[in-house]
DNA sequence: TATGTGACTTGAACGTGTTCAAAACTTTGC
DNA sequence: GCAAAGTTTTGAACACGTTCAAGTCACATA
């Protein structure tokens, strides 16, 4: 795996010149959206040479993924308090999903080409990859707590491989958004509000002993596509 | 949505220009993977100038198309004899599956780079773009096909959504394959050895008329997102 | 046969992400 | 205080995808 340039970092000025570069290049991907952000007019703005800007970051992939991960804060943040208060857990999951979109909304055509960058399989802001293996982690980890913090009685097996569940379909809710161009991505919210229903639903049904079997056998699919992702790219 | 360019051949010596690019594009895209493939690579070996494989093709990803084009093709050639003589709806879903990934086998790096560009929710290349609709349309009727031609008796709610939903589960599948690094990719043929399995048990479950609720919630759902799916970009 | 029209072809030029050798600066060891 | 080693910074240069004004060609029409 690539080391990233990040340990070049040794002196306090090193420090200040990585974030300003940083903080210059998401105002600019904020403002002018991926096209005007190229690394010419993120040095410039930022006062340094272009070539600095390659000492601290890798690539302009790299720079994106600082933006990315700012935004996953602020989804975790949006959350919080209600994950705080609510026990039902199909309220849990409506509110965490809706708050996700609520989160990337102002970025959607952005994100259109970070979600290009990202399906590079080599590339490290790829959702599987171990580059990302931290953020993936936090991001299953906030759907365990949706889970786990919910009155739902769950058997352990399922309650064991549910994070890891909802984490993917919450990608494929994004992967949806993303092209979703109705106003105020109205579709994309009617669909979180069926799928969350069904969800909450077919955990029920997967809950009953008379399904123990299938879903035993979709778990343990589950469980090997998971361990295949961790070992992917290594 | 943009107009091809293709509409600018109108002489035979055109016809035979663009052919002699297009079969040297997709040479080097055998040869030497997405990297070797520079426009002036093959506008060099295809004895032309630089500008002129512009002239027939939009774009590099326009060129990259016609070869994702070739691999479907191939794909459903392979597939023919066997859906010709099969019944049971498992072993013609497990065959289909299989075969995709044999046909997709030598251009695993190739295909990374493909799905990268085919992520973009502005590519011509997405599956799920205007220009991708004939494609999607031939690839859902494939799998139309694979459950209409099988002995399965399936609710006639459910046979109207399930070619749509074996699309996007071949579409996960491929997803997974991209990101299987096991050797000959082990993993994915495992995969999908395990989910045709349980596929074919849900598809049982869900024609049971106690989960006739749930099904057609499920249905619901589908059909909306299929709707959507189709009015994008327009 | 001349010539004009439209199809095709050319290659220089642009802006991009990225690399790299060299310069400038900062710290360390004495 | 000074040389050496380490760290940061520079900007020219590269290869790429893409554009475009200008050129060449084939053929229909006068």
């Amino acid at each position: 795996m690539t080391k990233g340039r990040t340990g070049l970092v040794k002196t306090d000025k090193g420090q200040q010149t990585r974030a300003a570069i940083l903080k210059t290049a998401l105002d600019i991907f904020r403002e002018q959206g991926y096209e005007g952000a190229t690394m010419r007019a993120i040095a410039e703005r930022a006062g340094v040479a272009l070539g600095n800007a390659y000492y601290y970051f890798h690539s302009k992939e790299h720079l994106i993924q600082a933006f990315y991960v700012e935004l996953h804060d602020e989804h975790l943040a949006s959350c919080a308090p209600l994950l705080e208060r609510e026990g039902d857990l199909k309220a849990r999951l409506l509110a965490v999903m809706r708050a996700m979109i609520k989160t990337l909304e102002p970025y959607h055509q952005f994100a259109g080409k970070l979600f290009k960058i990202a399906a590079d399989p080599h590339s490290p802001l790829n959702p599987f990859s171990d580059e990302s293996d931290p953020a993936r982690r936090q991001s299953i980890d906030l759907f365990r707590e949706v889970v786990a913090g919910s009155s739902a009685r769950i058997p352990k097996d399922l309650m064991l491989e549910l994070p890891y569940m909802l984490w993917l379909y919450h990608m494929g809710i994004v992967l949806f958004w993303i092209h979703d161009s109705s106003s105020r991505h109205a579709r994309t919210y009617r669909l979180i509000d069926r799928s969350v229903e069904i969800i909450d639903k077919l955990i029920r049904v997967a809950s009953n002993p008379l399904m123990s079997r299938l879903r035993k056998s979709a778990i343990r699919l589950m469980a090997e596509l998971r361990e295949d992702v961790s070992l992917v790219e290594s």
